[in-house]
DNA sequence: TATAAATCTCGACCACAGTCAACTTTATTT
DNA sequence: AAATAAAGTTGACTGTGGTCGAGATTTATA
């Protein structure tokens, strides 16, 4: 136990983590309980609530961690040469695919991350934020290009896209919409809609 | 006990319901356990669950009947002779007062409405299409005085200031828009931002 | 009206999320 | 090194959401 403080801390966590990820991808979130996952975890119950406030808060701490990386990633990897509705379509449908791959942990992480309880991480700091100030580089892009007006606030540009993923993702959740293929589509001419009210006035 | 069957039942789930709007409203959801509901309305805890599938769904059914009614109201009483902006943020703006008017309910609410579990009562046959539906007319009428284009699918021009609506209730929740006054502006913008991509090409 | 079938009611019961006071380990002071 | 303080760990315990089968009550059948 050659550890300082910090160091047993941040194993112990990612103990937490782990054993999280394989129980709740084995047996789902539900039936796995906080006893089971501390038994994992090879510690004790009580333990698991200095590290975690809630048993959500544990799916949606593995899952804002990827989520985070795979947007990065996706935000970089995007083509900057095809056009702005192109690479905010790839991200965003990507991460729809990314979030319903799991049914039950997408639904529970979008209850979390949108609506979260009172006393909750509170957006972390960064988070939520990252969210969209990772899309700006390409807005500021779509700017220079051309393809959106100058004056329009990165923020609101980016809260329209990301409020039509949310209304996707709702709608696949409530069986509004059923297939992956017309989540795609939809997405697809909504933000071509949505689009149109952003360009420079006098295009088209 | 001159009643029939389904008039009893019909008198039980709204005794539960008005048990759960009293307790609900006075000791708050969390603090109000389904024993103390049962008592309140007079049966067993066992009975409670032969009308609510959850303790959550109690609280979207009552939620939801009144949330239909509001809507409908204010979609019938919105002056017809204000732009669509007005109308359609009129409306969209007082839902946003009245499900935030009691922050608990509307959080519970708005993940149970937009993420439900499976097996939940999927859309009642109409529960949130209706949500769509009455919009209708009042986008039938901005096309005909010009507003909106003509071939836009009422149901999508519904979802892009539905999408809207509740990018500002989550943004609500998370903190990062903290006074109603942000939320009005901020909706207005948004709202008149996305209009301007789904007006008829030639005006303006 | 008597009997069978179907439906509804109930509360004891279970599993589990989350709490807490006692205890153990690590850091700090003398 | 010893004593004191601080931080971290623990599992027995509590309250509650949700289940279930036995029993009551209503409807259908004869």
């Amino acid at each position: 136990m050659c550890k300082t403080r910090e160091q047993k801390k941040a194993k112990t966590r990612k103990a937490i983590l782990e054993a999280a990820v394989h129980l709740f991808g084995k047996k789902g979130f539900d039936n796995t309980s906080i006893d089971q996952l501390a038994k994992e975890a090879g510690i004790g119950k009580g333990t698991v609530y200095t590290y975690f406030k809630t048993k959500s808060d544990i799916l949606k701490a593995f899952c804002e961690d990827e989520l985070d990386y795979v947007h990065k990633i996706l935000a970089n990897k995007t083509n900057p040469d095809s056009s702005f509705l192109e690479q905010i379509h790839t991200i965003f449908f990507a991460e729809f695919q990314y979030i319903t791959r799991n049914k039950e942990f997408g639904r529970i992480l979008m209850r979390e991350i949108l609506f979260p309880r009172e006393g909750s991480i509170k957006c972390e700091d960064i988070g939520e934020d990252d969210y969209f100030t990772m899309l700006f580089p390409i807005i500021q892009r779509a700017k220079d290009s051309g393809e959106l007006r100058e004056d329009l606030t990165p923020l609101y540009v980016a809260g329209h896209f990301y409020a039509l993923f949310i209304l996707l993702v709702s709608s696949w959740y409530s069986g509004r919409v059923e297939t992956t293929e017309e989540v795609q589509d939809g997405m697809y001419e909504l933000f071509e809609q949505t689009l149109v009210g952003l360009r420079p006035t006098k295009s088209q």
